[in-house]
DNA sequence: TATTGTTATACTCTATAACTATA
DNA sequence: TATAGTTATAGAGTATAACAATA
């Protein structure tokens, strides 16, 4: 087994252990991941539907039952776009607001895994990293 | 932002590119991330429905649904097991062997974001993520 | 009584296609 | 005609609860 693969490899545990972590965190806010990374991404500053699918990376018909869901629980209300009466924003109310900070906190929080690490470890991770995402 | 999160936020990046990359083709093979997984676990070696909800990590009720498409393709089969009649062991067909193969190669495939690094960073990497998961 | 697997039910995520109201 | 959003529909993944067969 090549470093490039047993890396790999490994990489995938961490993201299976990971995925798993912030599953149950975000369920215990009631929240799916998708709807906490709709909420993360309206949060940055107000998305149109179609935006917010592309963001999402689906199909814009789903974007119907996310903004839905997120709307029946007051955490974001859908605006009328200025300029063109076709295109709806969706915005963050307040408590919204402040349940995307409790989502911020979980999925921002570094992998045990990654936490573990002696601090000169975690550097030269991130500069791999950095690297491996070409910047 | 320290080291450990952005590690983190460049680890979480490369994993959301792998999940659309192997989510790709994967489909082209008919196949969703749960059954290719599944596939994969019962390749290993026969599993009880039991065990397998366990290695999925679901609910065992999620099994007898996915064994049906599994089976429905021709993929793996149910047999009973020795010693005990309540339970039933999923197998491989030969059919489900040979695509077991082929999702072996997608997924075992390193990212793109790996495979660009140099062969030093490779190696550097694989030996810090196998501290960070504990070895 | 406890366990294995199944069924029934319900919710979410996903895509495609058809519809509406605008542009 | 084309676009933004919706609705209808369908399939997959998920959990809970109730059930049959077996232990």
């Amino acid at each position: 087994m090549t470093p490039a693969h047993e890396a790999h490899r490994l990489f995938f545990e961490i993201g299976m252990r990971e995925r798993a972590r912030y599953g149950q965190e975000l369920a215990a806010l009631g929240l799916t991941f998708q709807l906490a990374h709709a909420l993360r991404l309206v949060g940055d500053e107000p998305r149109s539907m179609k935006e917010l699918a592309e963001l999402l990376v689906c199909d814009a018909s789903n974007v119907t039952g996310i903004a839905d869901r997120l709307e029946a629980r007051g955490l974001v209300e859908r605006r009328p776009a200025e300029g063109d009466r076709r295109v709806k924003l969706l915005a963050l109310t307040p408590a919204g607001d402040e349940l995307r900070e409790q989502v911020l906190a979980i999925m921002l929080e570094p992998p045990a895994a990654i936490r573990s690490l002696s601090r000169d470890d975690q550097v030269a991770l991130r500069d791999i990293l950095r690297r491996a995402v070409g910047d």
